[in-house]
RNA sequence: GCCGAAGUGGCGGAACAGGCAGACGCGCACGACUCAAAAUCGUGUUCCUUCGGGAUUGAGGGUUCGAUUCCCUCCUUCGGCACCA
């Protein structure tokens, strides 16, 4: 039908036969846009700021779809709101220090920095074809020393307030990346380094760290963000809270161990103890008799990778002590063992071993032939059986002492009326406490590499750790290095850098030449963005005062343990220090899934399924693009591309565009027509402005397409030209616009001839009156079939639409003649007779 | 093993107070236009059917006049943690 329109071969036809070419368009006006400085964002204290935040990217050198998904949908957000009264800011920036950049150094000979900034230019090309509303002026880079000067700043902030400190340990370490990790960067049950997938080894080391585990229990407390649940329990696993108390056994060899169990109501069960192999006090307990069967064990304890080791279905093994220690609940006399199911990592590394309530001790009591003293009983259970198993129910405490007859549930910490009524017991007699453990460690910062944040820290003989007084930061990277995958860090090997004097005495001394852990730098990358150039702080507190904290933030839920946990530290940190207020960086969060290739695997280049961002935008146009990524999926799951599933946004801006230069002449529409047409605009004004508050971009796009159809529906019908007409383009164009802003703004501005520019125009306000029917069509359900439809006004009575339903020759007809028992009219939404 | 998320046509998905299952789009089929193709436009498209209707949201059960939606049991997929004392 509308082809025919199109048909009359005059000279008006051809006037309105102007090509959609994307790419004229969307060059023209990111041109414009970024000459009339448009999405400058400036502090406006008469409008609510709105900070807008999507993870930087990674200086990779090319822009893929892990960085068009998440940030197409939130620039559409980001417009919204911004149309919606907010000043927004949404900058954007650069991640840019990191091992790619040293790998291509040492494989190609390339500088880090050359590499880097190389890729920077192309990336931030390829950023703006998006065309998103970026605030260039705020572009952050981490690499840059005005940046990284703060970072390090900020490291000796952390140190002065007790929270960075060196520790020799066993820490992971890369052999692939060649430098020490974080836990959370070791992943998976290979344990493989999160950056290469490589199985990370364990080295004893002494590096630096953060004191992250002070803030355990904040960091579990999200009652002031607006964080997705999977992140927030991703989180809270990773933390790995855990109540108990703490216990101190005596020794016979005379230095007493703290243990911490979660189920100190099974104390008097503890028949032996088990220490780790690596536990500094082995030596000590271990008798003569013994000393040659303990170092074998040891010996091969430390040769097994950390897999082996921690596999769980492993036969348990360990080796007597000689040594003993003293049940201080009982005064009994325990055995001590050592055994590799204990870790040095955990807890004190060393444990109370109860083998009637405990599988693991079970099982090495099975095979050591051990004592197994049962201390909780099933309640109504008597017998004296042997156990089968260990039993970890619920039950009454048994052969202990005060405590026989106390109940005991499958409660943990306080809430279980056994292990609370002994921890305050244990208090009492001085023999323990009650205790907390976490699983979380600390944030290990150490990197043995070059492309990094020199950690500012000075070492004398005489003074130790002193950081580099404040006035000479940035310590600068030096640019003459070798990069050689040495395992020791490149700036080690520089012949003159590390050579220093001591803020304190003045004589010699030499700089860290470990570098900081990149994630150190996108732990604030928020803040520099509100004044990336300013020289007296890290931020200026103008803008601080103004923007933050951030709004909205919108990334990858693959940093649910890392950056999103040491963001949170850091923020923590420094209002600790200071420097921030508040206690969270980030008040909303929300995290877009993953798009994979079309064979349902993920992207890479070695399974051949790679699809480019940049050939699509030449094809079909950023705004077909982003229209798509925003239509085809939940934008929170993500799924497999479809290559040809971009026809159909594609097909439907056309379709847009065909409506908006096609200037139909004003026609006779009914009232009627012209009504219904205004009912359709607001109900999806309504629509898409809920649809956008909720991160639900799919249904904004369908429920644009919908009315697209509506709106040729009713230029058919005649209504072209009325008041109506003009109001539905208006509007349509405008809720376009965030999520299609090129197309948009040249059929507003060139087309409609409105005022320059779309995105500094008002989102529409929704007229309830007009959004509501005044027929409506009820569905009528004879016992839970649907027999019928009736239409009646939508301000009739129950009793009117009951009686019209029933009033149906369909209805009649499966009533069989029957009396309908019951009637009910739903809220107007569907009529159920029950016979 | 523990914790979490999710299962709806050939495909992506919709259904936002428990109330018409399958919106919107992809694909496919047929038709119009064309010498032809592409583009565009139109019609149809969950399955079965004796054309009355029946079945159907991973499976089974429950609550309800009514369940994709709430409850219970189970299955599958994905993600995280995992000898954590």
């Amino acid at each position: 039908m509308v082809a025919k329109r199109v048909v009359p071969k005059n000279k008006a036809s051809v006037v309105k036969n102007i090509a959609y070419e994307p790419q004229v368009i969307e060059r023209k006006w990111q041109a414009k846009w970024e000459k009339d400085k448009l999405y400058r964002s400036v502090i406006d204290n008469s409008k609510p700021k709105h900070y807008a935040l999507t993870m930087l990217p990674y200086t990779s050198g090319d822009l893929h779809f892990g960085h068009w998904y998440p940030m197409a949908p939130s620039d559409a957000r980001a417009r919204f709101k911004r149309m919606n009264g907010y000043n927004v800011l949404f900058p954007i920036g650069f991640d840019a220090f990191g091992l790619p950049a040293e790998n291509a150094a040492i494989k190609r000979g390339i500088h880090p920095k050359t590499w880097t900034y190389k890729n920077i230019d192309n990336m931030r090309r390829q950023l703006k074809t998006m065309g998103n509303m970026f605030d260039w002026s705020r572009e952050a880079i981490t690499a840059d020393p005005e940046y990284y000067r703060w970072t390090e700043w900020f490291f000796i902030q952390l140190f002065k307030q007790g929270l960075a400190y060196r520790k020799m340990s066993a820490v992971d370490w890369c052999p692939s990346c060649n430098t020490t990790l974080a836990r959370e960067q070791v992943v998976g049950e290979n344990r493989v380094c999160e950056r290469c997938g490589t199985p990370v080894i364990k080295k004893d080391l002494e590096q630096w760290f953060f004191k992250a585990t002070k803030y355990a229990d904040e960091l579990l407390n999200f009652d002031e963000i607006d964080w997705p649940e999977r992140v927030k329990t991703l989180q809270t696993n990773w933390i790995g809270r855990s109540e108990g108390a703490s216990v101190i056994f005596k020794t016979e060899a005379g230095e007493p161990i703290e243990i911490f169990t979660t189920r100190p109501d099974t104390l008097w069960g503890a028949t032996f103890m088990v220490f780790a192999p690596e536990h500094p006090l082995v030596d000590k307990v271990t008798t003569p008799q013994q000393k040659a069967a303990i170092e074998a064990y040891k010996a091969q304890a430390a040769r097994q990778s950390d897999i082996e080791r921690e596999s769980a279905d492993k036969e348990k093994t360990g080796v007597f002590t000689g040594g003993y220690a003293i049940n201080p609940v009982n005064n009994e006399r325990i055995p001590i063992w050592i055994a590799d199911y204990v870790l040095m990592s955990y807890g004190t590394g060393a444990i109370m071993a109860v083998p009637a309530h405990d599988e693991r001790d079970f099982a090495f009591a099975r095979k050591y032939n051990l004592p197994i003293i049962p201390v909780i009983q099933p309640v109504g259970t008597s017998h004296d059986s042997p156990l089968q198993a260990a039993y970890v129910g619920a039950g009454v405490m048994v052969n202990s002492g005060p405590f026989n007859g106390t109940r005991v549930n499958t409660e943990k910490g306080r809430k279980n009326p056994g292990i609370s009524a002994v921890i305050d017991w244990l208090a009492q007699q001085g023999i323990g406490k009650e205790a907390v453990n976490y699983r979380y460690r600390d944030w290990l910062i150490s990197r043995q590499r070059y492309w990094g944040a020199p950690i500012p820290m000075i070492y004398c003989d005489k003074h130790g750790w002193t950081p580099v007084p404040e006035d000479q930061l940035p310590v600068l990277l030096p640019d003459d290095v070798e990069w050689k995958p040495t395992g020791e860090s490149p700036l080690k090997l520089h012949p003159t850098w590390k050579n220093t004097t001591c803020p304190v005495c003045g004589e010699h001394a030499v700089r860290e030449t470990d570098t900081m852990d990149t994630f150190m730098c996108s732990s604030w990358y928020h803040l520099r963005y509100l004044s990336p150039h300013y020289d007296k702080a890290p931020f200026d507190p103008k803008e601080y005062d103004y923007w933050m904290p951030v709004d909205t933030y919108t990334g990858g839920i693959e940093h649910a343990n890392m950056h999103l946990l040491y963001t949170r530290f850091f923020h923590k940190a420094l209002r600790d220090a200071g420097i921030v207020e508040g206690n969270e960086p980030m008040m909303q969060l929300r995290n877009q899934g993953i798009i994979l290739g079309e064979d349902n695997e993920k992207m890479s280049k070695s399974r051949g399924n790679v699809v480019a961002p940049d050939e699509l935008v030449g094809q079909f146009g950023a705004d077909a693009l982003r229209t798509y990524l925003m239509f085809a999926y939940r934008w929170q799951e993500g799924g497999p591309w479809n290559s040809q599933g971009i026809d159909g946004t594609a097909r439907w801006l056309r379709r847009v565009w065909t409506l908006f230069t096609d200037h139909t002449p004003a026609g006779a529409a009914s009232d009627e027509t012209k009504k219904n047409l205004r009912r359709r605009v607001h109900q999806t004004l309504k629509r898409v402005t809920r649809d956008f508050e909720n991160f639900e971009f799919n249904t904004i796009i369908s429920s644009l397409m919908e009315l697209l159809n509506e709106m040729y529906k009713a230029r058919e019908a005649g209504a072209a030209g009325s008041p109506e007409w003009n109001e539905a383009s208006e509007i349509y164009l405008k809720m376009l616009a965030p999520v299609a802003p090129h197309i948009a703004e040249e059929l507003w501005t060139n087309q409609l001839g409105k005022t320059y520019s779309i995105h500094q125009q008002s989102w529409p306000k929704v007229d309830e009156d007009a959004a509501k029917e005044d027929m409506i069509e009820l569905p009528v359900q004879v016992n839970g079939k649907v027999r019928d439809r009736i239409v009646v006004p939508a301000e009739a009575s129950e009793d009117e639409i009951k009686s019209a339903a029933l009033a149906s020759e369909n209805v009649k007809k499966f009533l069989e003649g029957k009396e309908p028992k019951k009637i009910i009219v739903a809220q107007k939404r569907l009529v159920s007779v029950v016979v």
